[in-house]
DNA sequence: CTACACCCTATAGCAACTACAGGGTCAAGC
DNA sequence: GCTTGACCCTGTAGTTGCTATAGGGTGTAG
């Protein structure tokens, strides 16, 4: 499997399997007489996790570590819960502050009155003139 | 005013102001015998201005323009308007999307049994093993 | 045999800062 | 008068997660 390939499996773009692969996430696979990457099904398993992961909205150094550990079957998965219940916890959070954002930029919208930037409510939010200059 | 007093009076930092006069976004204030920057009241204002819209979620990009329209105190503020609601669609994009994910990621992390690596449903979901290896 | 799609490495760029390294300046205290 | 410490300076590299480019090699179809 060359990388287009690989990178097509996948929805990945070529040139990032070959980041992964140079930050050390996806292993080096052999390489053909040409020097081409040659890859096997585990690469395509790990890419695929990676993405996956990714689309979740899981950081790469979570990746990592999710990864480790899921390379560890015996083990209590109790870290990958952790994982990802703090990226749930994360996501929370993002998702308050982009509502909080929201209403505030709605609410600087609303006032506009549509006049010269002179009256521009919006303007006059972002830049309170000061009434006294020092 | 020196650079310290401003970035504490808009809640920068220092480097912070720095970099924003290097990218031509505050304008290089006059300088002390000693070399140091010496602020005005008017870069205080656009500080503020520049902090206020960053709050908001605006680029800095958007900013520029914000900041260029705001100078050209006649015109429309039409633009400035449709600058704020482009971004208000943005946000509201930003706040659907993580919803998705969050609903997602909610799934994955209910279906966790607690057991092993072996087991988890987390990992499971991540990295469906292949039945069959090519 | 020559296009063309694909592959290779290495490096730079994006946003928006942040953090050094390696210096200079200035006021206070002993 | 000298040192300590907080502040200031420039310039560069790091952060995250890629993406894009330059400048080349390879493989195959017509």
């Amino acid at each position: 499997m060359k990388i287009g390939e690989l990178a097509a499996a996948t929805s990945t773009k070529v040139e990032t399997v070959r980041y992964y692969e140079k930050i050390g996430l996806l292993a080096p696979p052999a390489r053909t007489s040409a020097n081409y990457r040659a890859y096997c099904s585990e690469h395509l398993a790990r890419l695929s996790f990676i993405r996956r992961a990714r689309d979740l909205g899981f950081t790469l150094e979570a990746v990592r570590e999710l990864l480790t550990l899921s390379d560890d079957r015996s083990k209590s998965c109790e870290a990958v819960d952790t994982i990802a219940r703090t990226h749930l916890i994360e996501i929370d959070r993002k998702i308050g502050d982009l509502k909080a954002l929201r209403s505030e930029l709605s609410r600087v919208l609303s006032s506009c009155s549509h006049g010269t930037v002179d009256d521009c409510k919006i303007i006059g939010t972002l830049a309170p003139r000061p009434k006294a200059l020092s």
